[in-house]
DNA sequence: TCTGGGGTCCTAGGACCC
DNA sequence: TCTGGGGTCCTAGGACCC
């Protein structure tokens, strides 16, 4: 039998503001998408407020008035190194882990003799101690249990944060008060198929057949009830899958009509991108560029996308930002105005791994060159500088008003330590 | 005036092949 | 009127996640 756990951040990005910002606490704080556009993350008090996930700021201007909510634009540089420390804590404790994403790490427990409640307990209070963030901790035998004992967990002060559900007579009482749509791999369209059919708990749907499971939801559906059933279908990698696409996009802080302006926006974009795939150590083959209207506003729609073959396999800024270029120009149209824009890296590989081919090498003198941009936009910020498009007017810019200081440059040498 | 950004996996359908 | 039956590969789009 596998038993797993899974460790989640409480609103984390908002913990993550606190451990700097102490006055934060026992308030409400939302922190902003990219563009200042809408909440991403939410401290417990503006949830009670009504602010939903991914609700535009616009539309709550008098709520955060009202209620003083603290706002803040994000900084996902802050945030990635937070997490860092949090997996190292994790990884330092626990037999295996695998991180999920930014804020949630999987712990495999099986075949654990010390008592799992006691442990989850010991990790909760570790990561609270060693980098000032709350999490919450549930424990099952399967990941989508996992992730149900972890919501229950942060819900229900009676359990302290930490919640297990192995061989539990409270399973399916946990299951029965889970909401359908609160499934991990549940989402908006199965949930209204599901309620439609009067599936509405998670008790519900493992008492659904397979093969009308299968009919309705896929293979991937049928992997998420037979894992509420108890049966590990996902299983645990604790070694992480290389990426295979990157993509860096955003929305502009004002609409864009002209060419030039994109070819500036896509070339930071790219140069960021290419940045990222040379860290780790990959290259790509093709790259995709898109560029988009604004789908709120009643104007004339157009969104686009362009994939452009490299000439070789390669993480060098200069082919890149060429190649996405070309493709923004076979897709580019007067008279509309756009609002978006990405680039995408495609068919990563490891760099090492990928022969070259032998009439289109990569000219090793871009080599030099491309560490110099490495260096100063490491320095300055991405973008600081660009391929052929430097001192071009900077139109597409995303807003950023409520930028917090940055701490992430000085606070490595300053020890965290919470009571 | 104002609505995020970055991923994964699966499936359906077309092109092409024998 | 009727006009094979498989394969494979690729891509676009849809579902999901945070």
């Amino acid at each position: 039998m596998t038993v797993y756990a899974l460790v989640d951040c409480n609103n984390f990005y908002v913990s993550c503001e606190r451990v700097f910002n102490p006055k934060f606490e026992g308030h409400p704080v939302i922190v902003l998408s990219s563009n200042d556009g809408c909440a991403i993350a939410r401290s417990n008090e503006a949830k009670e407020l009504g602010i939903k996930m991914a609700q535009p700021l616009y539309q709550i201007t008098d709520l955060v008035k009202r209620h003083n909510v603290q706002v803040v634009s994000a900084n996902f540089h802050l945030y990635s190194d937070m997490s860092n420390r949090v997996m190292q804590v994790l990884a330092d404790i626990a037999p295996s882990t695998q991180q999920y994403s930014i804020d949630e790490c999987f712990l495999d427990l099986t075949g654990m003799t010390a008592d799992l409640i006691e442990f989850g307990r010991m990790a909760k209070i570790k990561v609270q101690q060693w980098t000032g963030i709350p999490v919450g901790v549930g424990i099952a035998e399967t990941k989508t249990l996992a992730k149900i004992a972890n919501i229950i967990a942060k819900k229900s002060t009676k359990t302290g944060g930490v919640l297990n559900l192995v061989g539990s007579p409270w399973r399916n009482k946990a299951l029965e008060r889970t909401k359908v749509e609160d499934v991990w791999g549940i989402g908006k369209q199965f949930t209204k198929m599901l309620n439609r059919n009067g599936v509405m708990t998670a008790l519900d749907l493992t008492n659904q057949p397979d093969g009308w499971i299968r009919k309705e939801m896929g293979v991937v559906g049928l992997k998420t009830v037979r894992e509420l059933r108890g049966e590990d279908c996902i299983g645990f990698d604790s070694i992480p899958q290389p990426k295979k696409t990157t993509m860096v996009s955003r929305s502009f802080g004002h609409t864009v009509t002209n060419l030039d302006d994109l070819i500036n926006a896509v070339t930071v974009f790219a140069t960021t991108a290419a940045e990222e795939i040379r860290k780790a150590n990959l290259v790509s083959s093709s790259v995709s560029v898109f560029i988009g209207t604004n789908p709120f506003s009643n104007e004339p729609q157009y969104k686009p996308l362009q994939s452009v073959e490299l000439p070789f396999a390669t993480n060098n800024t200069k082919h890149i930002v060429r190649a996405v270029i070309r493709g923004l120009k076979e897709i580019y149209r007067e008279g509309f105005k756009y609002k978006k824009a990405g680039v995408m890296l495609l068919d990563l590989d490891d760099a090492d791994h990928v022969a070259q081919s032998l009439f289109d090498r990569p000219d090793p003198k871009d080599d030099k060159l491309i560490e110099a941009f490495d260096q100063i936009n490491r320095q300055q910020g991405p973008g600081a500088i660009n391929f052929g498009t430097t001192g071009q007017p900077y139109g597409w810019r995303s807003n950023s008003a409520y930028r917090s200081p940055r701490y992430t440059t000085e606070w490595k040498s300053i020890p965290v330590v919470k009571a």
